[in-house]
DNA sequence: CCAACTGTACCAATCCGCTTAGTACAGTTT
DNA sequence: AAACTGTACTAAGCGGATTGGTACAGTTGG
């Protein structure tokens, strides 16, 4: 699925949402697919279910995932991604942009880079 | 020079050190130009000289910011802005850029923000 | 109907990073 | 010499992150 690493200063819980997060944008789950369970997680990452449970919280504020009381939780809708989400993600592309720019990263170089995400994705 | 937001989450220092980097970038301070002593800095903004020197160890680690004994803080030349700094950004500008497709953003969109970041910083 | 699963909600305990406060020292400037 | 610069300690307190454990309500399959 997906690996943690502990050098890294971040907390687990964000380890584990912007993981599964990254497995939504690229595709390896989709639209109405189930999530692994709280429990079957955290076994698997060999940490505490509770870390798992409060990643979850988050991607479902962020609009990525709901729940359904007793079955468990699913990748959302693209159209249910909080605006909250994607403000947030437009300041930081936008930021990075900015410095980019300044270090002497042309326009075009950027503009290419983003066109290769797109074929990364797909 | 700029303000805190004690709401966020992030440390102060990471703040400061933001904010600092955002006044080159954007060229409110430029080459040579001196930063203000850490004992001002920290009067400023009403907080502890450490956590200002906490800010400048990281600014300087990243290149941006060099210190000369007895002297003083100063802004640094592009070229000496740390590779790693550099790779940074551009993961954090691939990420944000996959993540604004998959939702729906086209590569044209991007792209126009790309150029209006550089007017921006004008 | 029951057992096994699902998410969710607590609580207590621990650990670690952030921040403050204070003091001190070496180098530079006027 | 006085006033500034960055830097280096120590001690203390606060709060978030994580773990471990228990518990409950809803759903599913045998």
């Amino acid at each position: 699925m997906f690996s943690l690493n502990y050098r890294d200063a971040r907390p687990i819980y964000e380890q584990v949402r912007d993981g599964l997060r990254h497995l939504v944008v690229t595709g390896a789950i989709r639209e109405g697919d189930q999530f692994p369970s709280v429990r079957a997680l955290a076994a698997s990452l060999a940490i505490n279910p509770n870390t798992i449970q409060r990643a979850y919280e988050s991607l479902e504020r962020e609009g990525y995932l709901y729940t359904v009381a007793g079955k468990g939780a699913f990748a959302a809708r693209k159209a249910d991604v909080a605006g909250e989400r994607r403000e947030r993600l437009l300041r930081q592309f936008d930021e990075a942009a900015a410095e980019l720019l300044f270090l002497g990263m042309t326009v075009e170089e950027l503009g290419r880079r983003v066109a290769g995400a797109k074929e990364g994705a797909k």
